[in-house]
DNA sequence: CGGCGGCTTGAAAGGCATCAACATAAGTGG
DNA sequence: CCACTTATGTTGATGCCTTTCAAGCCGCCG
């Protein structure tokens, strides 16, 4: 049995919340969740707490103090932060299944904003409910840490790539993580204008359009809007490897 | 009671292995390590091995598949890759008490080589025991995920940062983790040379050296040879946020 | 239909890398 | 312990990549 908490105002988000009071039927995202079958399990009594942010709605717990978790069930989220010369630098993306707050852990408090890219669903989870999750699930232990640990590796590449190279990447990436099944030949909707791509992978818009024009006309992407078709991943590879 | 296990010939490390087999006195350096009181503690039976590598002997792991973790017990690591150039890049820098393999986890496998920039002595744990040891002691658990936080947060200004500011926040970084306890006024000997320093902040050696004689000129720091002493803290924590 | 945000394309500026030459330190062998 | 060799650090000149600035275009939404 799960237990559904929602408090009818709530201050930290001030959203709509989906989930009814201690329903026992599972929302659809709850089935499709990655973490379903934990939360869902018999035994633990985690209370959880879905929200749905509409696109560019923000959570605002820049400064507070870490106590939850949230799994992205539905849509994409960006944690970033306005600089002192007023630019805005977005740290990390998350996808759906992916969590936001482990950077949160070791500072004892969230350090950026979220917001949403497209209309989101949340699962706010307590940390502390995580850890007891864990301690009754132990094959829940290594399932977190192949997270976090996925998440170490995430956007690396931002490190250490040049204009072109990280563009190949984070096409690649984005599909990896969207649609980790299929690749070549498949149709994806960009999560975000080139604007939020470019805070994220610290290139100026112009260099991200002019690169994403050139992989169009090199035949490595179709790109209409922002419906992007995968067309040759080897040599989107290539390019983010140095050739 | 701990178990310590070795094998005369390890193909894997080809080191020499300081522990003892089924030693009862724990090492000087299981006592300091952060993880001692885990593992010197009573119930958990894990065996761990303890190698020395010497300055600039590696750990070649690269592509082996992922079992172990590595706890810096003593000296410095860094994980590195050469890239299709030829150009050596450092991924991350590991200290004492930090943890080698957590990026391994979730790609099953190690992806780059580990050298040793000065004397350093390793305490290589079975992945599987780590998990054990977690199950076993539950404030362990939220320690780790301390650690694998923190990690997730160690470098990222490397994405965003231009070449001054990384450079004021690497020696901030620096100071951080070898003497989390004092700071101002304090002398620390860098850990590599300026070439290994531009590897990893991604920087011609010859940027690293004029920003660093500019702090100097500026008197943020002291240095001669590699002692550097912080004596404006504040300027480079400003100077790293970009004013 | 008009306004606005997002995308495109060109020209100029700037930051950092590269190249080169030299200075100094560290390591090595006799 | 010294002489030699090699590695590391310093400083200046030049060039390239990416940003910045500017102007125009396109698609979307009211």
């Amino acid at each position: 049995m799960i237990y559904k908490f929602h408090r009818l105002k709530d201050n930290e988000l001030k959203r709509r919340i989906l989930m009814q009071k201690l329903s026992k039927t599972p929302l659809p995202t709850c089935v499709q969740c990655s973490f379903g079958s934990f939360c869902l399990d018999g035994e633990a009594k985690i209370s959880t707490v879905q929200y749905e942010l509409k696109k560019k709605e923000t959570l605002n717990i820049s400064n507070e103090k870490f106590r939850n978790l949230y799994i992205v069930q539905k849509g994409a989220l960006k944690s970033y932060e306005i600089d002192l010369n007023g630019n805005e630098i977005i740290h990390e993306l998350f996808f759906k299944n992916e969590i936001y707050g482990y950077e949160a852990i070791y500072k004892g408090s969230y350090l950026f904003s979220c917001a949403a890219l497209s209309d989101t669903v949340l699962c706010k989870v307590k940390y502390e409910d995580f850890l007891k999750l864990i301690q009754e699930h132990p094959r829940f232990l290594s399932y977190s840490f192949n997270l976090m640990s996925r998440q170490l590796n995430t956007a690396s590449y931002l490190k250490y790539l040049n204009a072109q190279q990280k563009v190949a990447a984070f096409i690649l990436d984005v599909f990896n993580r969207l649609l980790p099944d299929k690749k070549e030949g498949e149709k994806l909707l960009l999560p975000c204008s080139y604007q939020q791509i470019g805070y994220y992978l610290r290139l100026a818009t112009e260099t991200v359009s002019r690169i994403l024009s050139q992989f169009k006309q090199d035949g490595h992407i179709a790109i209409h809007h922002k419906q992007v078709t995968l067309l040759n991943a080897n040599a989107l590879e290539a390019i983010s490897k140095g050739f």
